[in-house]
DNA sequence: TTGACATTCAAACGTTCGTTTGATACAAGT
DNA sequence: ACTTGTATCAAACGAACGTTTGAATGTCAA
């Protein structure tokens, strides 16, 4: 077959096959035989296309992980810009949005943090692509819109710690859905979600909600 | 040999090195061979202590993780106990401080909560373990603890949330101390700690160190 | 129609996996 | 002294692993 036929849509199922499953399972707990099960191809296909199944874990992050990463952040830029200023609270209600609610279907969402999650628990080659090219730049461009804002006493420390305090909230309500489910006794439903962007930035903004007769 | 013997050390042997290489790389990553190897025992010791692998993972959670949740658990209530309220900043300051500077080492903080996350991402019956035994009852007691605190209108989920947001700082700043680390350009002794304790703290409580001019 | 190239496929490669086996060593009870 | 029970060990088991091979299939330019 030529390039512009089934071919490419071979290499495609297999990146799709694979990230699903190496997000839910793990790199080492995925066989490239039920990758290529999944995907409804020959077991040699992951060979051919990608050479063998680290650079296939690979190409699933430069491919597919990098992509929706780029659609999340372009999501937050577009939320941003319609709040009209960089204040705090539009920039976490904005960030919160778009990665909670943003263009990401949910199971894209879980996928894809799963996978951060992975590469940050034991990192592989895949780490220095999210480092590097996603969240650096990300808390590098938080930091300066949030730096103005924050009282002169803070350094530049505290406010990375600031930042990375709003993104482990976001992080953690992504990957770790199943015990959140069964903690807070229901689905992520769009109201949830809702509920959830909003406590996300109150809580940032404000940290519990104790009363003023107790403050 | 009798049980008085060395019998009992291979077996604590074992649990000991499979619990650090199964935090380290996951369940699948780890050869038996591998966990034998570095206990320095036969080969065929896990199927005689254990049974099998799947039974040794589990063994990890009941025999080593538990008891070290325990630690922690005590350790908090020791904290709180010494601070003479119940008020959010000396929860908190509890919370943060025994999980974070608390009874266990660097290296046992890191593999207590690396196997957590894997538990998180992708769960076994390890899972349940960790959810009924540990997680719902502590997030409970820090409901009671901080209820009667937070404003009238907030209800069992907002309580929740705020809880859960909390508890996904604590949990992030310690198992990616690496890609922290990275970011913040150095590593995690002691001074470090102290502020990241404070930092908690004085985030869950007020929320972002916004300018009082710019609120 | 032919030759070159890209892709798929069944089959096999050698290696490593988790598990089992049977022999051996040793301590304690009778 | 002999039996019993516990623990360790080298060796082997079949199964599954990642990877390679060479033939088969299809497509397109010449």
């Amino acid at each position: 077959m030529t390039p512009a036929d089934g071919s490419k849509i071979t290499r495609d199922r297999l990146l799709k096959s694979a990230e699903m499953l190496f997000a839910q399972k793990g790199y080492d707990a995925v066989s490239v035989r039920e990758i290529t099960n999944v995907a409804k191809c020959n077991l040699a296909a992951v060979n051919y296309h990608f050479g063998n199944k680290k650079a296939l874990y690979l190409s699933v992050f430069r491919e597919r992980w990098m992509p929706r990463a780029q659609r999340n952040r372009a999501c937050f830029e577009k939320n941003l810009a319609g709040c009209g200023d960089t204040s705090p609270a539009s920039v976490i209600q904005s960030l919160a949005e778009a990665l909670i609610k943003g263009p990401l279907t949910d199971k894209e969402r879980l996928v894809h943090f799963q996978l951060m999650i992975r590469e940050m628990t034991k990192p592989t080659e895949a780490f220095e692509i999210v480092m590097e090219e996603t969240m650096k730049p990300t808390f590098e461009g938080l930091g300066q819109l949030l730096h103005p804002y924050l009282h002169e006493s803070i350094d530049e420390e505290r406010t990375l710690l600031n930042i990375l305090s709003i993104f482990s909230m976001v992080l953690y309500f992504n990957f770790a859905r199943l015990p959140v489910s069964k903690i807070i006794g229901h689905a992520y439903d769009q109201p949830f979600k809702d509920r959830l962007v909003q406590h996300i930035v109150d809580f940032s903004l404000s940290g519990l909600p104790v009363r003023e007769t107790a403050r």
